[in-house]
DNA sequence: GCTTTATCCATAGCTTATCTATGGATAGAA
DNA sequence: TTCTATCCATAGATAAGCTATGGATAAAGC
């Protein structure tokens, strides 16, 4: 299909809890800090993380909160809930699995 | 979400491919050496599968021709195209950069 | 001879994730 | 004052994968 994704999909959720494990950041600082720890090789397009925190908030997630960013600009600051980070917990390690079945098919034999 | 997935979306047509270059398979000996090397982690459904082997024939990644199995059947058994080969390269190297990327976002620091 | 199970193909329709394309607003730099 | 970077958000399209079907036959078990 020559898929054009910026993204492995499936895995954006996880990339944003764990991103907000390290602090409550603004949707703009969690698309730029991903984009960031990851070498540029993943972007997260706003049409995709906006709907994408929408899910998490529903889910209980992460809780959000509109403060001011040190740059003087309102923003809708998020945090990891409790829920969240068991959730992250979760879906780490059923990533690790599918990564380490995935590997086994790709290995030569 | 929860998603309720039985494979990371995106990773079914490589996985295909790979399977091929151990030999031609058909449709079922697919689904079946998927969930065999991953140790019944991938399940490969048959509403995925077929569709994915009618975009992969499409596009000219793969041959397909009927054929008797050992078991007397009639089946459609495919065949990996020299596009195919290099169009799993590419999907392999594109799978390991990501992979890194979410490795690099998800490690701890 | 009959039933069951495993093997094989395929499609229609649904769901949902992600992307593209917009639109809007403001701070600060140039 | 113009431009760029920072920030929010949604609508609509695309496409992948799943569920639910439907059909057919070989072989094994009874």
């Amino acid at each position: 299909m020559a898929r054009k994704t910026d993204l492995l999909p499936g895995t954006l959720d996880m990339l944003i809890l764990k991103t907000l494990t390290r602090g409550a950041l603004h949707g703009y600082g969690i698309a730029a800090s991903i984009k960031n720890l990851s070498e540029d090789v993943l972007t997260v397009e706003e049409g995709s993380l906006y709907p994408a925190l929408q899910r998490l908030l529903l889910q209980g997630w992460v809780r959000a909160e509109w403060k001011i960013t040190e740059t003087n600009r309102r923003a809708r600051f998020y945090t990891l809930t409790a829920a969240g980070r068991k959730q992250l917990g979760h879906e780490l390690s059923q990533f690790d699995q599918m990564i380490a079945a995935i590997g086994r098919v790709l290995q030569d034999a």
